[in-house]
Formats: C-alpha cells, sequence, structure tokens
DNA sequence: TGCTGGCACTCTTTTCTTTCGAGTGCTAAT
DNA sequence: ATTAGCACTCGAAAGAAAAGAGTGCCAGCA
C-alpha cells in the first residue's frame, strides 16, 4: 500500500509535534498546527488508516497518536530535513569543535564532550583500534641509576617511561641497549614482540640486571596503549532532563549499560559510514530497547578511524540531533582528515605542531 | 544539658535503623531493636526528650522520628563504631587498589573510581597542586623536519611533544637549542619562564623561524599541566540506587554540580587531615544541602597530596562509608607514601619502574 | 467522492471523600 | 522510674465521582 502525500505531511507533522511535547498527539492540535487546510475530522480519517498502516499508535482508545517505531523510520528515511543549523550556528560550532581539536591527545574524549555537550544527551565516541609499530627508540641518560625511554610510534604518537633503578649503570651499556633495541624492535607489531627475541637481545646486550625486559615491556606497553581503541562516555547526567527517565531505574540501566558496554556501539554502524539513526526497538541490546541512537562516523586522517554517537529517547528531535552530528564529523574529518592541523594563529604560526600522550 | 547513655544508645539504634530503611523510626521498633529492655512508652518518653533537645525531628505529628544535622552530628562524632572490616575484606581491597596503583598516572581517577565502586556513592577525587620546575631537557631529532622535545619535571613526571616543522633544520641547530633551553630554562617555575628570557634565548640562538618561542611554549605547557590539579568525578549513576535520589531533578542537580565545581571540594577539608564527614545542611553550597559528603586526604609521596571523596544522600551509612574512605586514604599513603612502589611480581622485580605522562 | 460539523461513547486523569493505620502524648497504675 | 492503655492526629491508601480529551461514525454538503 503506498502512501498519500497528505499521510505523509501529516505523519511528518505529527512526529515532530510528539517531539515537542511528549504527548499522544490528538487530531484537533494536528489540524491547526499541519498547515494542510482541512479539519480535525480529515486529520481523524488520515490517522485512522496511518494506524491501520502500522505507522501510528494509541496508547488506548481515547488518546491521540503515537509514532511507532515505523512510523519514525519513516520520518527519519523520508520525512524530515535534516536540521539546516544557521550560518552562525555552524561557524560557532566549528570554532568551537576546532579549539578542541587542537589538541590531539584526548580526540576521543574531546569529540565526544563535545557531542554531548551540543546535543544535551549522552554521547560516546569510540575509536578503531589501528596496528601501529614503532619507529625508533631514544634512551635518555639522566644520571648513573635513572634514563627515559623514549618511543616514536609510527602513529606519529610519542610514548616515554622514566626507569629509576637500584643499580647503578654506564651511559655506555644505555647507549647500547638504545642500538639493539632500533636494531631489533622497530617496525614490529605488538605480536611480533615474542620471548626468544627478547632473550637474543639479553644476550646480545650481555646484561644480567633485567635492563632488556624493562626496555621490551616498555615498548609492548606503548604498542598496547596506542593500538587500544579509546573510549569516551559521558554527559549522562543529560539523561535526566528527558521525561521519559523519570523513571530512575529506566535512567540507571541506560547509564550502567552506556558505561559498561561502549564497545558494543560501533559494530552497529556494520561497517557503513555517514549518519545513522536506530530507532529505539531496532536496537538489538535489550537495554536500548527503549532509547534511539544516533551515530556518526568520523576520519580525522593517519589511520584514525572511528564512531561518535548520542544516546536518547525515542521521542528525540532526530533532525537536529542527526544534523549536529553529521556536522561534528564533517567537521573533524575536514580538520584532521586532510592530514595536518591547522596551526593556531600567533606566534606558532610557522610550525606545525602535535602534541603526544604516553604510556602509564 | 548533658545527655544520657541510654539516649545516646537510642539515638544510635535510631540512625542506625533510619539509615537501613529510609523511614521515619517509631518507638515501637526501637524498642525491640534497641537492645535496652525496656518498653515502647519508655523510648516514647526518651524521643521526646531527645526531639526537644534538637536530636529528632518529626516530618508529622503522627510519624516516627528522623535525626536531625545535630543527630547525625553527635553519631557521627561520639556513637558511630567506625566500621571495621573483616580481615579479608581489608586485604582484598587492599589487594584490589594496589593493583590499580601500579600505573601512577591516572593516580587521581583511579582513586576515585576505586572510591565510587567499594561505596556504590558517586565519587571524586583531587590533587592538590604543587609547584614543578623543568630538571632537564632532551632534543632527540629525528629527521631533517622532525624532532621531539623531553622534559623531565622535577616531579619525576616526563613530558614530550613532537613537532614537526615546515622547513628543514640541521641536527646542530637543535643541539645548539638543547643547550640553551637546559642552560636557560630549568628550575624554573612556570610563572618565571618570561618573554624577556624567551628573546634573550632566541637571540642567542639566532634562529628567525621561531624555534625557540616552540621549545618555550613547551615548557610552559609541560608545566602548567603537571602543576595543574588533577581531577576525577565519576560514578554518579550510582546516586540513582538511593531513594532520596528519585526525584530526577534532584538527582540532576546533584550530578551537575559534582561535574561543574569539583574543586570546590578540598577546601571543604579545611586543611585538616584524615577522614571527615559533613553531614547534609551542614554544607555550604545550596546543592550539597540534602547530601553528606564523606572526605579523606591521602598522601601519595613526592609531593602528590589531595582529597579523596564520596557524595550522597543524608542518610548514608557513615559507619561503613567513613571506614572505606579511611582504609583508601591509609592504604595509598602506605603503598605510595613511603617512596617508590612496591615492584609487582615476575620479571619487572628488579627495577623500580615509574611510568609518566605528558602534555597535549 | 471526499470533506465537514456534530454527537455519542470511551477511557484516562484529576479531584474529592472516606477509610485505615502507624505513631504519638497523656494518664493512671505498678 | 516504668509501663499498659487509650484517645487523638495526620498522612497514606483506597474508592467514587467528575472532568476532559479524543475517537469513530453518521448525515449533510460541495
Amino acid at each position: 500500500m503506498e502512501i498519500s502525500q497528505r499521510k505523509k505531511k501529516i505523519l511528518a507533522a505529527l512526529v515532530e509535534l510528539y517531539i515537542e511535547t511528549a504527548e499522544p498527539v490528538g487530531s484537533k492540535v494536528l489540524a491547526q498546527r499541519a498547515g494542510l487546510g482541512c479539519s480535525s475530522a480529515t486529520i481523524r480519517n488520515e490517522l485512522a488508516e496511518l494506524s491501520a498502516m502500522g505507522y501510528l499508535n494509541q496508547p488506548h482508545t481515547s488518546a491521540g497518536r503515537v509514532p511507532t517505531v515505523q512510523g519514525y523510520r519513516l520520518y527519519v528515511n523520508e520525512l524530515m530535513e535534516r536540521q539546516r543549523l544557521s550560518a552562525e550556528e555552524t561557524e560557532r560550532l566549528n570554532r568551537e569543535l576546532a579549539q578542541r581539536l587542537m589538541a590531539l591527545d584526548n580526540l576521543v574524549s574531546d569529540i565526544g564532550q563535545f557531542a554531548s555537550q551540543i546535543t544535551d544527551l549522552p554521547a560516546l565516541a569510540i575509536a578503531a583500534p589501528r596496528a601501529v609499530t614503532i619507529v625508533r627508540f631514544d634512551f635518555i641518560y639522566v644520571d648513573v641509576n635513572t634514563f627515559i625511554m623514549v618511543a616514536l610510534l609510527s602513529d606519529n604518537s610519542v610514548k616515554n617511561k622514566l626507569i629509576r633503578l637500584p643499580v647503578s649503570v654506564e651511559k655506555l651499556k644505555i647507549d647500547k641497549l638504545s642500538t639493539l633495541m632500533n636494531a631489533n624492535f622497530t617496525g614490529l607489531r605488538e605480536d611480533q614482540i615474542t620471548q626468544p627475541l627478547i632473550s637474543a637481545t639479553e644476550r646480545a646486550l650481555d646484561d644480567m640486571t633485567g635492563l632488556t625486559a624493562v626496555a621490551a615491556s616498555f615498548a609492548i606497553e606503548a604498542l598496547t596503549q596506542a593500538s587500544q581503541p579509546g573510549s569516551f562516555v559521558g554527559g549522562q547526567n543529560r539523561l535526566l532532563h528527558h521525561p521519559e527517565y523519570q523513571d530512575p531505574d529506566k535512567a540507571h540501566a541506560l547509564m550502567s549499560f552506556l558505561n559498561q558496554a561502549p564497545m558494543e556501539f560501533p559494530q552497529l554502524m556494520n561497517g557503513e559510514t555517514g549518519v545513522k539513526v536506530i530507532v529505539g526497538p531496532e536496537n538489538v541490546s535489550e537495554a536500548l530497547r527503549d532509547s534511539s541512537v544516533v551515530l556518526a562516523t568520523y576520519d580525522a586522517g593517519d589511520g584514525v578511524r572511528g564512531v561518535v554517537g548520542v544516546v536518547g529517547p525515542t521521542r528525540m528531535d532526530y533532525a537536529v540531533v542527526a544534523g549536529k552530528m553529521q556536522l561534528i564529523a564533517q567537521t573533524i574529518s575536514n580538520a584532521l582528515g586532510t592530514g595536518g592541523l591547522k596551526p593556531p594563529s600567533g606566534m606558532d604560526n610557522k610550525l606545525m605542531i602535535r602534541g603526544e600522550d604516553t604510556i602509564e
């Protein structure tokens, strides 16, 4: 059965009204608001048909209508106009986000926080795991029993670790360790660092104090941490703004789910890119059945790809939220994806700067 | 007016019963539970007096009694026995915490998370700011337009930054920069790095590409970040377990406050050390009037001191919570305060390891 | 044929009353 | 001093009545 133009118009108006008020929508208000010149009786007939087709629902006989999942789905897919943010708005958000992105190490948490803030919903952000290797080692000899290990990774991050030895060690040995580590451990993925390799290096160094083990575990740690998918979850308190989470049990269940299983979200994208809306019961996870999810993928270059998303009531303003998520994804990809950060204004103009984070 | 031994006993029983049930406590249950052999009528007389003295309150004429702030205060100060955790319990918690403390860089967040977990309340942890200086700089020349800056700080943390130049630079110049930075910038606090100093260094380096400015801003950043008080707030969702936060507005107000003003908590300690309980309306902040706060100070050595605390309903189990907070504070101080972490078992046995974090 | 006003009907929400019961305060007896 | 007993109070729970929103359907009209 096809759906007439007028029905679509009515459905769209109904969904938007419901999003606004959180109350079942009656034919009367709809007739006033819908903008198509016909009476409430006509609307009633149309509503009855839309109900029969499965797009609408009545909580009880004498109540207004509420969209079903199918209704939402139609709205999201065809009816809604993704909110065009005003030029200033876009500009403002862009600037704000760009500012956050200046510091690269907390990319994931920055993105998540930003998403939460502008949508007033709990948000999460996940960075896809990536295979990294160590490009070079440097060992800085500080004093007779202190040195610093520095590793430059293939993703341009830098990790370091300060080592304080209970025994003294000569600078020469540290230098030799450096040479050996650079010779044996660079270009390897985490899983390629094996015990035999470590033992061989230890023999080559001719040292029994465990120096090699320390260096090796540093390498492993650095790689482990760099290739771990970062994740961020936050803004849960914003849930409580929305009437559907008045029931503390519901709110708590969702919050706990967010905290415990953020890693389940990326697979909801199914490998697709762009913005994806998942309406309430379409969700596989039990805990999300009452809530909708809006996800977007981003690509920050250097193989740093990920997913950012927000979770909210089924009755959320999809048009606005989806618009904002798209903006975020685009801004990130624009700002970082093409390689390199635009330098800030001021004295640093002449140089590209990239800060890094470290292990432990 | 002094307070009889029996009154104290009754008050303690009442507070504990109220903590358990969250309902006003009547004379009847109290007579059964209190363990002192007297009838409900006697208890009623005593309760009436305790009410007159300001320790108890009646929500309405025909309801049971509820402790007032004053009542709680007396309970906390004199009556409660700080929960002695069982030996295994203590052992288990100790081990768990010690494990977390292995990684030093997220000390604050680890402590906070731990506190939240074992008390089932939202928690926060704040590290006191400390004055740090840079002990030494190292500049690692990677290739013709890439180098890494490494700074060892007086608190034994290491910061680094990868710099990618749009122009090429010789290793010699980087070495010279290193010498100059070590000569001019070590031992300084953040506020002692002035523009004239930077300019002088720039002249000495005889370079117009802005290298000096980059190095200087790195130094400033490193110091700023290291001396910033770290803070952690988390576990807000646990609030919803407790009936007094059924009202989403209340829950939300408190959560927002925690997120926005965590820095207000340390000053509640007034410079004291140990465990401090602040009962509901004793709080200065409006947002905390309905909630109680249990704070503890910790000292992790190396000048890393801070405050860890939990927030919950006025009717919280002070005995247990205070006991646990004390345990945390003590464990941290024991494990770290005396200097150095006990090494983990295994291959690292021979060395003391201390990981670090970095800027940006 | 499609739209509209009108109207009876349904079911929730709100409001008001009534009942119920926990707990008190007081008094008289021990 | 302690206790049993009892009238009283006041909130909470239960029940009844009224209000209101919205529907479905019908008959009339373009």
